[in-house]
DNA sequence: GATGAATGAGTGTTCATTCAT
DNA sequence: AATGAATGAACACTCATTCAT
């Protein structure tokens, strides 16, 4: 029966925690199976206040992506610019990124359609990468770049899921281990020769 | 229209093709975003014809995964009796499978909650296969066959979606160039040494 | 594939035996509960073939209430001709069929609308009997007549349900323990005086 | 028709106009023949205002006859406990919550499955209140109760529909005119010897 | 006489979204 | 800032019935 403005209400704790109820359920059941009524219920506050700070549930979904992928590329820009950063480094802080926003990389990673784009444009990222660095990788060849990125990327993203986000390995342990198994070998070999 | 059957109708028939659409419809759009109406509408029947055949839309997926998954390990178990055969071939199959069954894949490796075990088992079957090689692959230490297997199982997950499904690589290709990456340069080195 | 006339097929066995499986079902299920799919299951034939023999789901219904309706009131009929018929051997003769017709007495006492008609009918004929034989009942007032008749028709229906049908009393014990309980204790009373 | 909260709308109001519509269209129309979009019609809101308030059909039908269950047996308790309460009042209360709320009667009583066990358990309260009283009643024989009550169930049910509930007579005449059926005769019986 | 195949018309239910307070 | 109340638009599924063979 009472209705209006809650006593210790404020507008903007209140999109806040319907942001985390959202992150928390999108991320664990996905876009479909997540409704509305489950994201108020979890932020204890009905529907409409849900549309009082987002414009639809599509909409609070895509701005959710937007952030990972800001976020996401924010991180590669800064790090390109930074001289001599090493590459298994670059991995190492994408992965660190994954281990502290889990529920946002679940989302941005696996649960949306908008995850193409982003697997996409980190291979690109990747290509131009190693790209720069062909003379540090000398058995890896010009043609092969593309398929290496976009495996790196598959690795990436399972290893991730079943290692990272499982809290079964570091993303330090995890970078290193991508390192071994796609480039390091070669420094042996050319030890050995 | 009239009620009853149509002319020249066969109930093979129908099932088939709703069955095709279903996949094209599951493959493209995902689950929740293929309709039954979606799918008649494609086969060219009514609804009630769609319950003819299937007994409800969960089943009807479940069904396809069904079948993709026992394909699989069907190949897989086949291969594992052939002595000798070779890891590398074991993975080119997989993908021949992949390439000569697109959609199936898709829906039974992407689009699916069933995806997440039939990846896990196939993990599985990668460390069983290298547990029981790691002579061949000598800087492959014991320790590292999960996650040798994991990434592999990334980078395959991958490669078939961007590589294989598109038609940009074939089967035979994409397990070279996999196996290049993972296991083929120690073999090279070995030679060196 | 197979279509047409079945070897050893006979068109009045298959209408006989349709009839009985749906007098079976309507009379444990109901008319809403029983589907044609669960008739022509139960008959092992198909759906096209009941409409071979019926027009409708809801003919069939009214056509086995309309038998139910004629059984009983031919017997009723044939009994109020013989003279000096007492009423308590009326109502065992009534009982009677009941008890031998079970399943059609479910429906038509029971399951069916058209049960408010006859019972309405069999209460009249209740009455008329009664009015002529009131002086053997001489506690019997004139309009108790309507009362009695309407009280009467309550328990044979439920007698019958609880009592005949679950086979616990016979139609004989159960026409005599009405009788005991509606008309004689005024013998006893006369008796007494 | 413009989306969202009508003008002066009320839920409890909303909800009660639906129960009640629900109620009118359940005992005139029985279950199966009482659809949601009646209802709704009825109660002139839409098909999902239904679900604001009900569970579902089933479970509105449901309730409605664990209510007609409540208040009978709560009449009946309530009765038992006062001392020398005689039978033929308790029928009258009985049949004057039967009067003063026909409709759900007509459910509880008629239309539904669990009116089976709603009679059953009658009956049995008629048997424990006989069976305290045999000696008021002295012609009744210990055996005979079983019959008795079960007779008295079908009377009042028949009864109730034909003669209460069409307001033709008043629960208190009808009470009378029962016992002086089932009872009476004795009392005088009694009075002559 | 009987069947395989198909459909018209519902029927209960759900969900994102919106209006009035 | 927030809520109570309501709805438009689906959606999966069912059932009696009918046509072509």
């Amino acid at each position: 029966m009472a209705r209006g403005r809650k006593v210790n209400s404020n507008g903007e704790k209140s999109k806040q925690l319907l942001r985390e109820k959202a992150i928390e359920l999108f991320s664990t059941n996905g876009y479909y199976q997540t409704k509305i009524s489950d994201i108020v219920k979890a932020a204890k506050v009905t529907q409409p206040t849900f549309y009082l700070y987002f414009e639809s549930k599509d909409s609070l979904f895509h701005d959710l992506n937007e952030q990972f992928q800001q976020d996401l590329f924010h991180i590669l820009e800064e790090q390109l610019q930074q001289q001599g950063m090493q590459f298994q480094k670059v991995i190492e802080n994408l992965l660190q990124y994954f281990a502290s926003n889990p529920l946002l990389t679940k989302i941005g990673l696996y649960q949306s359609e908008a995850s193409y784009t982003v697997k996409e444009k980190l291979v690109e990222k990747f290509e131009q990468i190693l790209d720069g660095q062909v003379e540090n990788y000398h058995n890896l060849q010009r043609n092969d770049i593309h398929i290496v990125s976009q495996s790196l990327m598959g690795s990436i993203e399972r290893i991730t899921d079943t290692l990272l986000l499982t809290n079964r390995k570091s993303a330090k342990e995890l970078a290193e281990d991508l390192f071994s198994i796609y480039f390091v070998e070669e420094a042996e070999s050319v030890v050995v020769s």
